[in-house]
RNA sequence: CGGGGCGUAGCGCAGUCUGGCAGCGCACCUGCCUUGGGAGCAGGGGGUCGGCGGUUCAAAUCCGCCCGCCCCGACCA
C-alpha cells in the first residue's frame, strides 16, 4: 500500500481520553477511534494487527483438531433461563426485547448456544471428541469499560469449547488446547506465563490464564522460579506460617480514636505497628453477613472467602449494614461483643496476643484484645494474598509476585451445562451420558493492546514481527524522481517477494514520516533518502533495536527474507 | 454502583473564580519556499462553548435538571 493512498489518522498528541499506553498509542497509530464508551472501530492499521493475531490463533485452533463455526450474536432468553444464567448472570448481560416483545440478549459467551447446537446434534460417542470453535464479536455490559480495547464492551473473542465422553477425554481436549495456547502466544511474540485460575462464573473443575506479563497488568501472579508453580495470586495457597513470641495477656482497654479509622492512622495514631492491629471486615455473602478477622497490615483475598464459604458471590457490606451489624460507623468494627455473625479469621491472626481492633463504637479502639478472653475464639482459614517471598505451597522457596494481563482462560467445565440443558450422547454400552465439557477464551482485541503494553518504547510501538500490520515500511524523503524510482522499485520488489510493505511516498517532511514510523511500529523501516543519492544504498532500520544497515536496493528482500 | 475529575474548532488546551466581541498551539485549505527527525512566510476556512430550563440589559462564565466521557474500587477475554 501507498501511504498517500492509505486511511492512517495519526496523531501528533496523546488523547486526553487515554490513559493506559497501549490505548494512547492505538488511538495515537490510527489503529482505533472510539464509538461509544467501551466500543470501538478498528480502522485499518489496527485491522491487519488483529487479523494477524486471529489468523495465529485459527491456524493453532484448526491444527488442534478444533472445527471453526459462527454462532449468532443475538440469543434468546429461553436457553439461557436453561441454565439459571438468565437471571443471575447480572447486568453484564444486556437484554432486550424484540418487536414481538421476546426476550433476547446479546451474547457474552456462547456457552448456551454451543450446548443447544450439539444435544441436537451428537447422539452417540463416536461423534466425540468434538471441538468447535468460532472468533467473533461478544458483548458485556462491562460496569466500567477501560483502557481502551482492554476491557470493552464489544471485543472480538476466539471460544472454543469441547465435548467429551468422560472425564479423561476432558483431560486430553483441555491438554490439546493448553498446548495450542502455548503455541498461540509464542508466535505472537509475548512474554507470558499459563497460571493457575479460579473457575469464577462460568464454573468448573480446573482452569488455567494465560497472562502477558506485564507492569499495568490488572491481575497479580505468585510465581515461582525454583519448581515452576504459577498461580493468579486470587487462589494462591499462603504456606506462610505466623508465629508469635509468647505475651502474657494484658488487661483490655477502650481507647479514644476520635475521626481515626484506617489501620494506618490507628497504628500511627496509637504508636504501634499495622501488624498489631487486626482488621474486621464485614462482607455480605448469599444472604448472611460474615465477619473476617486479618492482621492489620495483610490483605483479604476476597476470591478465597468466597470458595471457603461456597457462595457465587460475596461483596463488602455497605456503611448501612455495617451500621447495623456493628452498631458503629465504618472504621470501628471489632470482633469483641459482635453478635449475630459468624466470625471468620485469617491464619495471620492464630496466636497473635494483645492485639488492636474497632470497638464497635464511634471514635474509639480496643487495645489488648485476646481471642478465647475477650471474644470467641474464631474458625482459622487461610484468607489472606500471598506477598512476594512468600513460601510457595509446592516448594517452599519464596514466591515472586508480578503482574500480567489475562488474554486467555480456559476451563473445564465437566458436565455443569449438559446437565442443566440436557445434552447426552449414548455411550458404548447404550446408556445415556451427559457431556463431559470444556470452554476455551481468547480475547484477540486484547491481545493486541497486551502486545503494545509489553512492546512500546518513548516513540511508539514496536509490533513483534508475527503480528504487525507489515513488515517494512519505505520512507521516501524527498520528492525527487530519482529517489521515488527507487523507492517504487523496492516497494514492487517486497511486495511480490512475499515482504508485506507500506511505502510512505507522502508529500512530507522527514521529520514527519520518520515520527509516523516510530509510532505506527512497524518493524523494519527502509530510508530512501540523502545517503542514496550520495551512496547508492538506502538505510534498513530495525524498529526493536534502532540498528541500521547500509545496503544495495537489491540487497533489501534478501536481507528481509533472511531475519524471518 | 460508590468516590474523584472533565465536557469550549479534528486534536491538545486557555477563558469560567470576578457575566460584557469566543481565543491559542497543532491539524486543515491556497500560494511561495523547503526535504535526514513533527520547517518557514503570507493568506484563509472551521464553533448549537455537551443538552434543556432559569436568573440577567447581557451567560462559555451564575443557578437547577439531564446527558456523555475519563480516572480509582468491586467484574472479565
Amino acid at each position: 500500500m501507498k501511504l498517500s493512498e492509505y486511511f492512517l489518522p495519526t496523531l501528533r498528541e496523546d488523547p486526553a481520553e487515554a490513559e493506559a499506553v497501549s490505548h494512547r498509542l492505538m488511538l495515537r497509530a490510527g489503529m482505533i477511534r472510539k464509538l461509544a464508551s467501551g466500543i470501538y472501530s478498528w480502522l485499518p492499521m489496527g485491522l491487519r494487527t488483529l487479523r494477524r493475531v486471529e489468523n495465529i490463533v485459527r491456524e493453532e485452533m484448526d491444527r488442534a483438531g478444533a472445527l471453526e463455526v459462527l454462532l449468532p450474536l443475538v440469543q434468546p432468553a429461553e436457553l439461557w433461563k436453561e441454565t439459571g444464567r438468565w437471571d443471575n448472570f447480572g447486568k453484564e448481560l444486556l437484554r432486550f426485547k424484540d418487536r414481538k416483545e421476546h426476550d433476547f440478549c446479546l451474547g457474552p459467551t456462547h456457552e448456551e448456544v454451543i450446548t443447544d447446537l450439539v444435544r441436537r446434534e451428537v447422539r452417540s460417542y463416536r461423534d466425540l471428541p468434538l471441538i468447535l470453535y468460532q472468533i467473533a464479536p461478544k458483548f458485556r455490559d462491562e460496569i466500567r469499560p477501560r483502557f481502551g480495547v482492554m476491557r470493552a464492551r464489544e471485543f472480538l473473542m476466539k471460544d472454543a469449547y469441547s465435548f467429551d465422553a468422560d472425564e479423561e477425554g476432558l483431560n486430553r481436549s483441555y491438554e490439546a488446547m493448553y498446548e495450542a495456547y502455548q503455541r498461540i502466544f509464542s508466535r505472537c511474540g509475548l512474554r507470558f506465563r499459563a497460571v493457575l485460575a479460579d473457575t469464577g462464573a462460568i464454573g468448573g473443575s480446573e482452569s488455567h490464564e494465560f497472562m502477558v506479563l506485564a507492569e499495568t497488568g490488572e491481575d497479580r501472579l505468585a510465581l515461582c522460579e525454583a519448581c515452576g508453580y504459577a498461580a493468579n495470586v486470587e487462589l494462591a495457597e499462603s504456606k506462610k506460617e505466623f508465629s508469635y513470641p509468647e505475651e502474657k495477656e494484658r488487661p483490655l482497654e477502650k481507647v479514644a480514636t476520635p475521626g481515626v479509622k484506617s489501620v494506618e492512622e490507628v497504628a500511627a495514631f496509637l504508636g504501634v505497628p499495622p501488624s498489631k492491629l487486626v482488621k474486621t471486615l464485614l462482607f455480605r455473602a448469599g444472604g448472611e453477613v460474615v465477619a473476617v478477622l486479618i492482621r492489620g497490615d495483610l490483605e483479604l483475598n476476597e476470591v478465597k472467602l468466597r470458595n471457603l464459604l461456597g457462595v457465587p458471590e460475596v461483596e463488602m457490606a455497605d456503611a448501612e449494614t455495617v451500621k447495623r451489624v456493628t452498631g458503629a460507623p465504618v472504621g470501628f468494627a471489632g470482633p469483641v461483643a459482635l453478635s449475630g455473625v459468624r466470625i471468620l479469621a485469617d491464619l495471620s491472626v492464630r496466636g497473635l496476643r494483645n492485639f488492636v481492633t474497632g470497638a464497635n463504637e464511634a471514635d474509639a479502639h480496643l487495645v489488648n484484645v485476646n481471642y478465647g478472653r475477650d471474644f470467641p475464639e474464631p474458625e482459622f482459614y487461610d484468607l489472606r494474598v500471598v506477598s512476594e517471598g512468600d513460601p510457595c505451597p509446592r516448594c517452599g522457596r519464596p514466591l515472586a509476585v508480578t503482574r500480567g494481563i489475562e488474554v486467555g482462560h480456559i476451563f473445564k467445565l465437566g458436565t455443569k451445562y449438559s446437565e442443566a440443558m440436557r445434552a447426552t450422547f449414548l455411550d458404548r454400552e447404550g446408556k445415556e451420558r451427559p457431556l463431559v465439557m470444556g470452554c476455551y477464551g481468547i480475547g484477540i482485541g486484547r491481545t493486541v493492546a497486551a502486545a503494545i503494553e509489553q512492546n512500546h518504547d518513548h516513540a511508539g510501538i514496536i509490533f513483534p514481527r508475527e503480528i504487525a500490520p507489515f513488515e517494512a515500511l519505505i520512507l521516501t524523503l524527498g520528492p525527487e524522481a530519482e529517489l521515488m524510482e527507487i523507492s517504487e522499485r523496492i516497494y514492487h520488489t517486497l511486495n511480490s517477494s512475499g515482504v508485506e510493505t507500506l511505502w510512505d511516498d507522502r508529500d512530507e517532511r522527514p521529520g514527519v514520516k520518520f515520527k509516523d514510523a516510530d509510532l505506527i511500529g512497524i518493524p523494519f523501516q527502509i530510508i530512501v533518502g540523502r545517503r542514496f543519492k550520495e551512496t547508492g544504498r538506502v538505510e534498513v532500520k530495525e524498529r526493536s533495536t534502532g540498528q541500521r544497515e547500509d545496503l544495495l536496493p537489491e540487497e533489501v528482500v534478501k536481507r528481509l527474507q533472511g531475519s524471518a
